[in-house]
DNA sequence: CGGATTATTTTGATTAGTCAAAATAACTGT
DNA sequence: ACAGTTATTTTGACTAATCAAAATAATCCG
């Protein structure tokens, strides 16, 4: 069985990999982990030798079928618990990404399968994030953020990437949510300022490393 | 923060020692971890450092005031999730065990809270036993069992202590549940037979440590 | 009492995961 | 092209948890 640091290690190399096909340079990944370079290299060469990943030296790993099968099991169980927390139990959207952080390893995968039904297997978690389906496929569509998109056009935000609870805490009382219909009306990058505008006219100003975790598609 | 294994060593004791009083032998302990005597041994010293309990050397280990009350921690998260696997996903009692020997570790007081709400608070997990209030109080009746009780006098069973999913399966399909009523034919100890008694006039047999593990009271 | 049995502790190794810091390779820009 | 910077790998050490097997203490009985 893998272990709770291996399961950390392929799901993050799945995150930093736009789906696991990329190659992902030891310095992302141990930055990611939040551990030193060398116990990363020292992981990497680990799973390459369970099959789990390729290790270019000097370049960085990628995930093999195997690593990005397990990855996704990870993935899709963070996210559905994050959903669970949310739906069932109440939580708020700031508090669940560091409770599914523990979850994740110790749910198994029949306990799953009860809790996605329980939910009606939904697509998304809270935050927009697309939830793998069991047999390992994931949407990943690629959205504009509030950082790139087109000014003044209707938008309605999609997901909000970034797990960090002060920001989310934020974004929930700034009303930037999944659903929530907005354009951008001014955008400068010297200053690295975004201006919104709301449907009630009210407007909110963002840094464009905060607008680029906000992903947007045009308004139907 | 206490480590998984040190979770489950003072849970352990705490099961073993009748409610955190009694001194607990290092062999049973060692069995009951299936760990070999020498790593209990290292590992009470090492819990006595912390404070969580006192080694008597040769004698055995006793909780402090501390270690009680995070292994009643501990139980409340185990005997609450499975309480939940159960009413809430409606998976079946021979399972659950298993399932919440991980979930144990990775759920937190706050999401414990919010189950324990969900669930009205129950006092009693599917198997009867009792689950720890959140401020450590923990109701330890002492029930007779199937193997001690008087024969001929109408019973209801309370608890079924003894996890194991086969022996659960086997007390599902026997109809052997908290509430059901019986009462105990006939008890043979040298044979270690026990004869039971359903309200329907069927009979059922069952090995003496089997029903040791069945804990009834007398029926109102 | 004293030898045999049993329980416990000690000692020495092992594994997984980590860090610190030295060594090495690769890239950058003039 | 080469000196300097940056990224990666290597090496040596540490911690938590474990096992195997030797050493020691306690208990039980004839």
């Amino acid at each position: 069985m893998a272990t709770i640091a291996v399961e950390n290690y392929l799901k993050r190399i799945l995150l930093l990999s736009e789906g696991g096909e990329e190659v992902v340079p030891m310095g992302a990944l141990a930055a990611a982990l939040e551990v030193v370079p060398g116990t990363a290299t020292a992981m990497a060469k680990a799973l390459a030798g369970e099959g789990l990943l390729e290790h270019q030296p000097r370049i960085g790993v990628r995930l093999t079928a195997r690593g990005r099968r397990l990855a996704l099991n990870v993935l899709r169980k963070h996210r559905l618990v994050e959903t669970f927390l949310v739906e069932t139990l109440k939580m708020d959207w700031a508090e669940v990404h560091a409770e599914a952080e523990r979850l994740e390893h110790a749910v198994s995968d029949e306990v799953l399968d009860r809790i996605d039904a329980l939910l009606g297997h939904p697509r998304l978690d809270p935050h927009g994030d697309p939830i793998p389906s069991r047999h390992g496929r994931l949407d990943s569509q690629v959205y504009a953020t509030l950082a790139t998109c087109a000014t003044g056009r209707r938008l309605r935000i999609v997901r909000v990437t970034q797990q960090s609870a002060d920001f989310l805490r934020f974004a929930e009382e700034s009303g930037l949510r999944p659903g929530t219909e907005l354009r951008v009306d001014e955008r400068n990058l010297t200053s690295g300022l975004v201006i919104l505008r709301r449907n009630d006219d009210s407007t909110l100003a963002l840094g464009v490393a905060a607008a680029g975790s906000i992903l947007v598609e045009p308004r139907a």
